[in-house]
DNA sequence: GAACCGCCGTTACAAACCGTTACAAATCGT
DNA sequence: ACGATTTGTAACGGTTTGTAACGGCGGTTC
């Protein structure tokens, strides 16, 4: 059951900020904070675990960059299925696919403590006409999230279940380490069903493929805490995918 | 598409949902082409079935519009695995989701005798400068691929095989219908291992899934020819409601 | 703190689904 | 007409799922 954003706490902004933000997976495009911050009121937002930063079907009025924690993209059929599309970590814009329309495509939902800062659209879009490669970041960030999409569905459509779970593993490894984190050791932030959705697979699926990695001694895994053991093995496993990161 | 009573979404905005999964194509994206052509000089490139417009990892310097026919959108991995992501057809752009790369992301392959406009997109920006709505359409067309992608991954975690096949077919239908042909009566243009690949499935279940349809009087296929003989039995297969026209 | 509860994660076993393999028929290209 | 390609059908086997049971963890209540 997911929570309604109703206790968004506003705060003043923060004075500094890491100068490099990359995007989800596809994501070799910078966007400039500061820049922004010159021209857009940034309202920052707290949110506790199963928090939803929005809904599916509320007006579009702003997108969202990932200050901290993690949040999960949901798509929603009308007859009630759910489909996780992704996961959004530090420097990730979120919302950007519902630009064009007058509502939200998708729900996202905060998976722990988190923060994202808000963005109203029409101050982004006047933000644009003062820093012109400020649009050009914004299309590359689309276009990124294209790419990114795609890839899934290339690792989808081609890949076993284990070696699904063995490409996350390695694509959380690589966003871990481009934040700067051990891509060794890290703590998965989302819950195995949430994992199992993102992979078009089955809870149960994901936790005999994480033993089995365990088995193989690719992995060292014990809940949601992850030590790579063997990353050959694991892009072996994965197709050697790159394409992911 | 009906919703239920507890619904937070519109009416309005249900109408912005991709009544389908959409991945197939690539939206309606409303694409003012005269406005461009005042200030693009566009190319007009036939192409024959199997022919490719451009492959990944060449330069990327242009963005196409569909004219006629129909083009499938591979994605390709290092160790040769391959995946189409979608189809396009008339109306459809093709190549912006390598915007802001040096070089294409993704095969795109014709799929029979076909012609794509080509854009040179330095001048497709030039023309933004010009046209101001043009920006706003690339980015709204960039949006909405990316919805259609994730109707896709919606589409593909939470359905089954013989599901997928019905959502195809009518997403196929809808697709027709936009362009003024009938939804009822058609004639696939793409090969059972192209659907099959796209729908994350192998040829033979393709083809059993629409033995199966055709079994249960919901559709009648001969080959490419389909006939649509029950839309409401399809579309509950779907997972969609019957209300939908 | 202790007991309780709900949620998460793991494992075992059985069942269902889909992929694999094989082969034949239909269609297409030359 | 011929061979190559595409498509359809079937039997079999493997992968994934469904079901159930169990333990761990965190939060709540008393």
């Amino acid at each position: 059951m997911t929570m309604q954003a109703t206790d968004i706490r506003t705060t003043q902004t923060a004075s500094s900020y890491a100068p490099m933000f990359m995007a989800a997976s596809g994501g070799d495009h910078g966007i400039d904070i500061e820049a922004i911050r010159e021209h857009v009121q940034v309202r920052r937002c707290k949110h506790v675990a199963g928090q939803s930063i929005y809904h599916a079907g509320q007006p579009f009025h702003a997108i969202y960059l990932v200050h901290a924690g993690s949040y999960k993209i949901c798509e929603l059929a009308d007859d009630g299925r759910e489909q996780v599309s992704g996961f959004r970590m530090r420097g990730d814009l979120m919302g950007v696919e519902s630009i064009g329309l007058k509502a939200y495509a998708s729900d996202v939902i905060a998976l722990e403590g988190s923060e994202a800062w808000e963005l109203p659209y029409p101050a982004v879009l006047r933000a644009c006409l003062h820093v012109p490669e400020l649009h050009a970041h914004l299309t590359s960030a689309l276009a990124a999230e294209i790419r990114c999409d795609r890839s899934w569905m290339l690792m989808f459509g081609t890949l076993a279940a284990e070696r699904r779970v063995a490409a996350f593993l390695l694509d959380v490894a690589a966003r871990y380490a481009r934040m700067g984190y051990s891509a060794k050791h890290f703590i998965l932030r989302m819950s195995r069903i949430d994992m199992a959705s993102f992979l078009a697979l089955k809870h149960e699926t994901v936790s005999r493929a994480l033993s089995h990695l365990h088995d193989m001694s690719y992995i060292d895994v014990q809940r949601r805490e992850v030590r790579v053991l063997d990353v050959n093995g694991l892009r072996s496993m994965a197709g050697m995918s790159a394409a992911l990161n």
